[in-house]
DNA sequence: CCTGTTATACCATACACAGG
DNA sequence: CCTGTGTATGGTATAACAGG
């Protein structure tokens, strides 16, 4: 009962709730295999797309429980216009004294070094950054991230949608200047803290994602189209004739599915392959490559599925959850670009 | 046993969202 | 405007069943 609590007026002092110093709070306390430090980040960016550039950034350190240790924000020169001001309130002027990302590079590496990435859509934010890294030709020091989108869902939050605004609100947190990267990042600070205290008390397993550096960057996407390799990187599409077409529909697999894949074994023609989460090669690339070897890409995992493609087996998304359940066969994207090279024929029907 | 109809399961498709 | 994920939906393929 509650009343044993407050009825503990034996003399000493009624519990300070002050000072959770370390060592009051046994480290059973605190799930062990949680992160020993979080970086809350926010980009503001010229647009969505992949040659987008970053136009502002923040990021808020935090420790293993949330308590912020420092903030930082820099605006970035972009080298090209700054894209939707009416949203970031950056203009070309104000950028232009900005540094490049170069130039900011390092400090941001500091920030980042050794923690686990928070963003509120956090493949946006990861994929924005370890882009630009690349153009500098430099990698990210991060090795996971941690999507505050995907946290709600997993805490099952009773949010109206998933915005950040949401999200901020739920908690109480007021926005003082929405889509500022400071304050974007403030905001998400002062949310995730209660959402990760939330996540110990439950005892939930963090969906972490692993964040794989890009090591090679072009500004264009490999043609798909072997007619003139990897073109000297130029926009893959659009450049020229009529714009590629990509994807959207494509001929079905003309072999039958022979059916699983066995661990340890050779892919076979017509088998069904299922992809989820992020890859370092763009998804649409991957894709061709297993068409062209002839495998079939199904776009969800059931009984059928001959073998999931997944560079976090531990993420808790449909795809993973439903091969688990399935036993279908997993391997990452490393195995499984192994693995194209050597596809065996269907056999004969 | 064969066949036509109905039920079930599954896959592909379309859409909604999140980020600038 | 873009991209990947998750969900709702609808067509379809296979299973199940009844009747002859």
């Amino acid at each position: 009962m509650l009343e044993d609590q407050t009825a503990r007026t034996d003399g000493t002092s009624p519990r300070i709730p002050a000072q959770p110093a370390a060592d009051s709070q046994p480290p059973s306390d605190w799930p062990t295999g949680y992160p020993d430090g979080y970086a809350v980040v926010d980009v503001e960016t010229t647009g969505l797309a992949r040659d987008d550039r970053i136009v502002s950034a923040a990021v808020y350190r935090l420790d293993a429980r949330g308590e912020v240790e420092d903030h930082w924000y820099t605006p970035v020169n972009p080298q090209r216009d700054p894209g939707p001001t009416w949203i970031h309130g950056l203009t070309a002027e104000a950028l232009a004294d900005a540094p490049l990302f170069g130039q900011i590079a390092d400090e941001f590496a500091t920030r980042l070094a050794g923690r686990v990435l928070v963003a509120h859509n956090a493949v946006f934010d990861w994929s924005m950054i370890a882009r630009e890294y690349a153009r500098a030709e430099r990698e990210a020091p991060v090795r996971q991230r941690l999507c505050t989108i995907a946290l709600s869902k997993e805490l099952s939050l009773p949010l109206p949608n998933h915005k950040l605004e949401s999200l901020a609100a739920h908690y109480g947190v007021v926005q003082q200047r929405a889509h500022h990267a400071l304050d974007d990042a403030r905001v998400l600070a002062e949310a995730f803290r209660p959402s990760l205290h939330l996540a110990a008390r439950q005892r939930v397993r963090l969906p972490l994602l692993a964040c794989q550096p890009l090591t090679e960057w072009s500004d264009a996407v490999v043609p798909r189209r072997p007619g003139g390799g990897p073109g000297a990187g130029y926009r893959a599409y659009g450049s020229g004739y009529g714009t590629w077409r990509p994807s959207r529909k494509r001929p079905a697999c003309p072999y039958p599915n022979p059916g699983r894949y066995e661990p340890e074994g050779r892919l076979v023609q017509g088998m069904r392959v299922a992809i989820s989460g992020d890859t370092s090669v763009d998804r649409d690339l991957l894709e061709d490559r297993a068409i062209e070897a002839g495998l079939h890409i199904a776009t969800s995992v059931s009984r059928l599925t001959s073998l999931l493609v997944t560079n976090d087996p531990d993420s808790p998304t449909s795809k993973v959850v439903k091969a688990r359940s399935h036993g279908t066969p997993v391997v990452d994207e490393a195995a499984f670009t192994q693995l194209l090279q050597d596809v065996a024929p269907a056999p004969e029907g």
